[in-house]
RNA sequence: CGGGACGUGGCGAAGCUUGGUAUCGCGCUUGCUUUGGGAGCAAGAUGCCGCAGGUUCAAAUCCUGUCGUCCCGACCA
């Protein structure tokens, strides 16, 4: 490719509406262009980039057995009826009327066409187990794209699933593909991804990992302990060690005007952690309340709650003088009709708290759970803190650092294989439901992740396996006869060897193409110049920088070819 | 859905408070010079100032509405 014909531009300023660093530097370096909120068209280095992305996935699905298949974005929503999750998801999913009336949806998803397609045609257990996969586009309208490619409405997803006759032969598949997701990170060029036991949310099922990147710019937390335990803060047990504190006995005091933690704490004089808070939600506006109590200090996690109900939850809105709020406790608490009340683990064998007297103006002091009746039932609702115990080693080392979900994978059971009923004959010609996995990468959330790991101020520094070009000749002063003739010779034994070469063979200033050749990222960059000419030799140089060094003219292609074919294993194990 | 910011040539911005000929830089075109980290000079092209109403002799500027984009939060298979 010649630079000269390469479709889009790169440019020197900060485009205003982007943030974070892989947005700003392929908005700038000609990758991608935004077309609407959270909607991108790739420019022919992004498709590249896609592209090699997509062959390496494609590899390691293929190696764990994958199918290729392709299931359509556009669904009549008849299917998401039978799955049920036409009423179950909400306006994520794009719906809309084809030209009969009729009503239809776009794909966020495919666990509902993945069973419409196999239903038919597996119905012997001798089918199973089986994967298919598809790389397509998704539309997911979400409330708020973000951060470039990092989180979009449409885009493209490499989506695989596995259907299987038993949950041990789920479980080994999964771990095999665990081992092919760990591949694909690798192979992109960012070995650090982890993964971490996640919430199977939505999906359905018990046993869930994200494939994390850590980086600033993540949105999801991770609880990470050096002793190696990692968890998305979702799911992180939090452990809470109360001290054995003495047992004052349970008296009500005045405290006008103290409606919040931090008021009680300045008013007492005491820590956030010795007091007894209540946090309320309900299903929706006129829905029974649920109250948890849990430790002043700690916050609460509303997937673990979401889990434990099973069902959604919103912080309640209450109209005014339902309940003396800023004065709720688990003490005399008047619960309204069919509420649900919960105490957090965090309470169990705390001691001499500060909680609410459910009275306007009074709080209890001397407040022990356990003794004063909340139960004994607890339920591990708080979120996990900085520096909180670590639920694999049991240290106070526990860190939260951002992460970016790059991967995910579910174990799903038969969630979908029963709602369509999808059967097949077993042995003995019983029917039984298929037990199903599902496995997602986002590719352009992929190629962003690379770019925030793998950049400098200048651009971005693909790694080999999925760059753009492999090679990057740069041509200053290429309407000088020798120069031209020689890189052009070059260009085409280069192309010929089989690398992928692109070729900047336009007459502008040698600082101007050297800034493009940064922001394209391409990891070997050879220079032609009437100076290199000149000591009889092209430069050679590595955009990471490693490399800067002469060659003669005679082993360059030799040596460049050897370099590529270096960088090209620098991840592969 | 709450809170905030912003829509002015392809890109980045100024102008708006206090209405009066559309401004700067980058990029683009042509020519000459230059030639190893976004070169210099000269000449050019490119605007329904997001859109729609309103106020006014006159609106990029004031008012109302609307559409869109970004950021924080809520949400997120």
């Amino acid at each position: 490719m010649k630079l000269s014909e390469l479709l889009g531009f790169r440019f020197k300023e900060t485009p205003s509406d982007c943030q974070i660093a892989s947005h700003i530097l392929m908005t700038r370096g000609g990758y991608i262009k935004n077309v609407g909120s959270g909607i991108f068209s790739l420019y022919p280095p992004g498709k590249r980039i896609a592209q090699k992305i997509e062959r390496i996935i494609r590899e390691e699905m293929d190696a764990i057995g994958g199918q290729e298949v392709l299931l359509p974005v556009t669904m009549p929503a008849g299917l998401w009826k039978e799955s049920g999750r036409w009423d179950a998801v909400g306006s994520e999913l794009m719906r809309m009327k084809d030209r009969w009336g009729s009503d239809m949806v776009l794909g966020m998803t495919h666990e509902e066409a993945v069973v419409h397609l196999c239903r038919g045609a597996a119905q012997s257990y001798q089918n199973y187990p089986f994967m298919v996969y598809q790389i397509q586009t998704k539309f997911r309208d979400e409330p708020r794209a973000r951060g470039g490619l990092i989180r979009v409405r449409e885009f493209t997803m490499k989506d695989a699933y596995s259907f299987h006759t038993s949950q041990e032969d789920l479980e080994a598949y999964y771990a095999r593909c665990h081992k092919a997701y760990e591949n694909i990170f690798r192979r992109c060029g960012i070995p650090e991804v982890v993964s971490v036991k996640s919430d199977g949310g939505m999906m359905g099922g018990k046993v869930a990992h994200e494939f994390m990147l850590v980086t600033e710019v993540g949105e999801d937390y991770l609880a990470v302990c050096d002793c190696g335990f990692s968890a998305n803060m979702e799911v992180a047990e939090s452990i809470i060690e109360n001290k054995a504190g003495e047992d004052a006995p349970l008296e009500k005091v005045s405290t006008p005007d103290m409606t919040t933690i931090e008021d009680l704490c300045g008013f007492f004089g005491i820590a956030p952690e010795q007091t007894c808070k209540a946090v309320l939600y309900q299903k929706n506006a006129d829905d029974a309340l649920v109250v948890v109590f849990l430790r002043g200090d700690l916050e609460v996690n509303e997937v673990k709650l979401r889990n434990l109900l099973g069902e959604e939850i919103h912080p309640a809105v209450l109209e005014g003088g339902e309940l003396p709020c800023g004065y709720l406790g688990p003490v005399g608490l008047k619960t309204p009709k069919g509420a649900i009340v919960i105490n957090d683990s965090s309470l169990k064998g705390a001691r001499n708290l500060v909680t609410g007297a459910n009275e306007e103006g009074y709080h209890f002091i001397g407040f022990s759970p356990e003794r004063d009746g909340t139960g004994s039932k607890y339920n591990d609702l708080a979120k996990i803190l900085e520096g909180g115990i670590c639920p694999q080693c049991g240290e106070h080392s526990v860190k939260l650092v951002r992460g970016i979900e790059v991967g995910n994978i579910f174990q799903l059971g038969t969630k979908y294989t029963k709602s369509m009923e999808m059967t097949y004959l077993d042995q003995n010609g019983k029917a039984r439901y298929p037990i199903m996995g599902c496995y997602g990468i986002g590719v352009g959330r992929l190629m962003a992740s690379v770019c925030e790991v793998r950049h400098d101020d200048y651009g971005p520094v693909w790694p080999m396996a999925i760059a753009p070009w492999q090679v990057h000749i740069c041509a200053i002063r290429a309407e000088n006869e020798e120069v031209g003739a020689a890189a052009n010779a070059l260009y085409n034994v280069l192309q010929n060897a089989g690398i992928e070469v692109l070729f900047d063979d336009r007459k502008v200033s040698a600082g101007f193409m050297f800034s493009d050749a940064d922001l394209l990222g391409v990891p070997v960059r050879v220079i032609i110049s009437p100076k290199t000419l000149a000591r009889g030799a092209f430069e050679l140089r590595t955009r990471d920088k490693a490399i800067q060094k002469d060659i003669a003219l005679d082993d360059a292609v030799d040596e460049i070819t050897a370099l590529v074919k270096e960088r090209m294993g620098e991840f592969e194990s």
